[in-house]
DNA sequence: GTCTATATGGGGATAGAC
DNA sequence: GTCTATCCCCATATAGAC
């Protein structure tokens, strides 16, 4: 299993600075606004090994989104373990919980992929659109289990997941707005929990129409 | 007496042109994605004109931005007259409808304003982030109009205003997964109802709590 | 694995002719 | 107002020395 150790002193010092410094210049900046010298200047190291790590600018955006929705997965595979006696709604309500405080552990990552996944020129966009519609199964799949249990109204579960998304990350997407127009800040432990049960609400009323 | 005519005949159709190529461009591409040299292509005029017309391509943008919230603005003052009869909630239901189709029927800006501006280092930021205040505080004093008059809730008016905007902003901003994931068209009458009816529930629950 | 030096192309903007 | 030609800068990527 130490085969794909990525901690391999200094080889991996200078990749991960790479892509730290990639991942925050790209969230402030943009891909197309940030250059591999700003990159590499950022993370102190030459130019020329980002083109010989990463194979290019175009390597370390595949880098950071892959391994983003990797640990994502991951937490969340982890999480579902055992989850199986809950009901729908309380695994649906796990799931949100645990995708919001991971878009704030990883906000610079989250917002630069939501940036350039709206990109269309981006040849990245695929992959993403990939991990994009893994992302919606997973949820997807709670939802359809709830409906065919009758413990859901038989809704539109595309509807349901669009609303949902929105809630969830244009917060992380946008954080300057969230903080500059609504004064909230959105890395703090009160913003998830108000997130996660705004987000909850609208579940129950868009899932649970009768209770209340 | 013609010195701030707009309507010049052939001038002002190669302004346009340009305006409307340069949001085309930008919206596929992003800001920085998106060279004079394309747009002057894409508009079928010379690369020279851009920064004799807009002093340049960040020129190009903000005149975008100002003319797509002043048209915004005036619009919504237009419906505004003569509502103070409704109640706060109708008000804020007419208000969301009315940005949501200006958005469906603006989409490329509405995009490319909604991209840029999670975007630090864009100049124009200055000028977006004042609209977005602007924007804020029309519905913010619809809210707070509701409030006073015991119809609302008293609740966070901020909270409300991010996950109101959170819901109808975030579709226009990625419309490619509204599409390619959940499968809706976000430029369809159908899905404008269902956004503005999924918006009212949200509102009517985080406003009015206890009614039903 | 890291660095220097360079190749090659494209970027935005403008001077000056028409 | 429009076009041509050009200026100057910066982009990414790589060849080859260490």
């Amino acid at each position: 299993m130490a085969e794909e150790n990525a901690f391999d002193k200094s080889v991996d010092q200078t990749k991960l600075r790479i892509l730290s410094a990639a991942a925050k210049l790209f969230d402030g900046q943009g891909y197309n606004g940030t250059s591999v010298r700003q990159i590499a200047q950022e993370a102190n190291v030459n130019v020329a090994l980002i083109s010989y790590h990463f194979q290019g600018k175009q390597g370390v955006l595949e880098v950071l989104i892959t391994s983003y929705f990797d640990t994502f997965f991951r937490l969340l595979a982890e999480q579902e373990e055992g989850e199986s006696t809950l009901s729908a709604f309380e695994r649906l309500v796990r799931n949100v919980s645990l995708y919001t405080v991971f878009q704030r552990d990883h906000a610079s990552t989250t917002r630069l992929i939501q940036r350039e996944l709206s990109v269309e020129s981006i040849l990245a966009r695929e992959v993403m659109t990939l991990y994009s519609q893994r992302w919606k199964h997973i949820f997807a799949s709670v939802i359809e289990d709830g409906i065919a249990a009758g413990e859901f109204a038989p809704v539109s579960v595309d509807a349901v997941l669009l609303a949902m998304s929105s809630l969830l990350i244009y917060p992380y997407l946008n954080p300057q707005s969230v903080r500059e127009v609504y004064y909230l800040e959105p890395l703090s432990d009160e913003f998830c929990e108000w997130l996660i049960d705004s987000t909850t609400q609208l579940l129950r009323v868009l899932l649970l129409p009768d209770a209340r």
